[in-house]
DNA sequence: TCATATTTTGACAAATTGTCAACACGAAAA
DNA sequence: TTTTCGTGTTGACAATTTGTCAAAATATGA
């Protein structure tokens, strides 16, 4: 992600070479995510992904140990994305209603801009959960985002924002769910962008919002 | 499904090999299912599930054209094993109340009896959608599930229990989301059962509830 | 230019998936 | 009883996909 305009001549070799290395493999990714999301992954050879990539067959099982785990690492750089542009948006964030409705948004525009990559991604999450070597599972990602909307949501309980009789975990979750619509519904389907989202950001406010306090929304 | 106690020798041939036929396929699907939550989809071979059907790997073929439909007709026949349980639980309630609150009590119930099953359901359903033959793509049952809670909230506008300003479509969609939570999480995580559901339940009545009415929930 | 280290490659091996000619079995006809 | 016929089953085999690795290509520093 950063430009390398001089190198020390002691770094240049591994330099160089890491760089090429990086390059293969953010090839082999592109082209991985272009066909799973074109054809999904079974219609996807690791042979095609190395033919669009331009590298070698061979140099397919370099970066990746199998078919799957490229399948994930692709979900993982998706995630990841979204994950960067949601974040960057929750900090210029004030309100619940803010929040909500600038995680659908964010992840709308993603949508339009990606299409089928986030469905692809969310649904793929959850069949292709592999465990670790050492037998543990990766928390997902998707586990990191209920986790925020949970603590979101016990901030505004304190501030008496929130009913406080939802236990925060649940409710996180909840909320995930529901602005997950956004990536695995048919973003076509849902026509005007402005109405759908609005309709969404006042369900849920209205779902969390503690009594007295629902009243100001001002979608 | 029913019993065949005498049979007219007109019928006996092909009654009898049908239900040969049909039990076949009935192994080999029940197999599947089992095969598919344990291993995941990668791990299980069309060879296995013969194998543990006690049929040769031949017959998958007669009653699959590949090891993708036989997924497809494990996720269709989970679905529709819900779908009759929330039907007749539906069919029963008076109230949205109960309505939400049944819908998710008997995913759970099903969840707990048939771990794996919906989660797996659910995420192949987005993954391994396919188009057919003809060219169109099958409405998946979500969709019908979506589509019904869009009823249930339309009808409720009418009657005025449900904020008016909300497009019965998106917000049947949301409903559906917040539910599907209960298939898609690890039941050992949520802790009690109660009161997971109590929460779940609060929220999408509360986003739901028309001014006035919120406030007369007993659960 | 040479010696060394790193990365790539595609022919090959392994595994999985899918096909089909031969077979098994019950029912009706000869 | 024996033969014929239709249906369902089977596993050896073919086709495809997936994964490996010794050899080759490329880069680096002396």
């Amino acid at each position: 992600m950063s430009l390398q305009t001089k190198i020390t001549p002691q770094d240049s070799r591994s330099a160089r070479q890491d760089k090429r290395k990086a390059d293969s493999r953010q090839r082999l990714l592109a082209a991985a995510r272009q066909l799973f999301v074109e054809r999904g992954y079974h219609d996807t050879r690791p042979q095609d992904i190395s033919r669009l990539a331009g590298v070698g067959h061979g140099t397919f099982y370099l970066y990746f140990s199998d078919k799957q785990a490229c399948f994930q690492d692709f979900v993982e750089q998706a995630q990841e994305e979204v994950d960067a542009l949601i974040l960057a948006r929750l900090a210029t964030c004030k309100t619940h209603e803010q929040r909500v409705y600038g995680v659908l948004e964010v992840s709308m525009d993603f949508v339009k801009e990606n299409p089928g990559v986030l469905k692809a991604a969310w649904a793929g999450h959850q069949l292709m959960s592999r465990d670790n070597p050492d037998g543990t599972t990766t928390p997902s990602i998707v586990d990191q985002w209920a986790a925020r909307w949970a603590e979101v949501i016990a901030r505004g309980q304190k501030a008496g924002l929130i009913w406080d009789d939802y236990d925060p975990r649940i409710i996180g979750y909840a909320v995930l769910m529901v602005t997950s619509a956004v990536s695995t519904g048919d973003p076509e389907v849902w026509g005007d962008r402005e109405h759908f989202l609005t309709n969404l950001t006042r369900f849920v406010l209205r779902g969390l919002a503690a009594p007295g306090v629902g009243n100001a929304l001002k979608i």
